[in-house]
DNA sequence: TTTAATTCGGATAATTTTATCCTATTTTTA
DNA sequence: TAAAAATAGGATAAAATTATCCGAATTAAA
């Protein structure tokens, strides 16, 4: 469903919002540790999320990685989705087709309108908050 | 959302339903040219799909591919999709965890689930003779 | 001011997916 | 029976994705 940059994107930003709501910074070591990524691999990743502004980076000793308190509710999973994978993923022809509208339909088209739009609701409508706060009572999990 | 080759397999699937209809055997060639794939690619997913009993193929001169007419209403996308991209689309977990479920959910996991519910039901209630007879209407397209 | 801890960024490699080519095999028809 | 028209299948190549490596730049602290 998304790549797998995208899932490491999108589980990095969660972590990363966890520890800037207790106020501490991460470095890449320990979100790659912490979500099960390769380091290297996840580096081009934040840089990526750095560039569209999801999250922030701070170089340096005792730099690391963090996200604003107060954005935190306001970033939702489109966006780093968004940023890593585009919006291809609701927005293309589920059969690759250049051209694929009401008009000029592809035969899966009307058939996959709803999901589209379910997942991309969901994506719309889901923030980095709570997705922070369900790891952290415990009620998900970042990896295994 | 699919790979390539399972979107080439649904579009030749649904154009050898046509023709099967129409009582006609489809050459490879015919295939690839009808839904605009490269024809060498196109002939390792038809094997595919023969393999997982999906299509026929007949050998030799006068040969080509075809479904059994009585067939067609019975296939279902979900046949297609699981002969090409397995069920992980609809089954896997959407952050790439290797175990994830009601007791231990991905961050995502129950945001995501109606929406691989949505997608698995209409997967698996989508036959290809309603595709097939949209195509014949005018109402879909295969390319473009 | 040096050192250590970091992110950044370019180069490269491995893997997977997509695509091509060529030969073998099968089957119909002349 | 030979030739032509097909699919089957193995080998290979190209492209995209995933992953690694290493040096440069930056920053805090000793």
């Amino acid at each position: 469903m998304f790549s797998k940059a995208c899932e490491y994107g999108i589980k990095a930003s969660i972590f990363i919002a966890l520890s800037s709501y207790k106020g501490v910074r991460v470095s890449l070591k320990g979100i790659a540790k912490e979500i099960n990524s390769p380091e290297a691999f996840t580096a081009k990743i934040l840089q990526d999320l750095v560039r569209h502004d999801v999250i922030n980076s701070i170089k340096g000793a005792h730099g690391g990685f963090e996200i604003e308190k107060t954005l935190i509710s306001s970033i939702k999973l489109s966006h780093i989705v968004n940023a890593i994978d585009g919006d291809s993923i609701y927005s293309g022809c589920g059969l690759g087709l250049d051209t694929c509208d009401e008009d000029h339909p592809c035969p899966v088209h009307h058939k996959f309108k709803s999901v589209r739009e379910e997942l991309k609701f969901m994506l719309e409508n889901t923030n980095l908050e709570e997705l922070a706060l369900n790891i952290k009572s415990g009620a998900s999990f970042l990896k295994m």
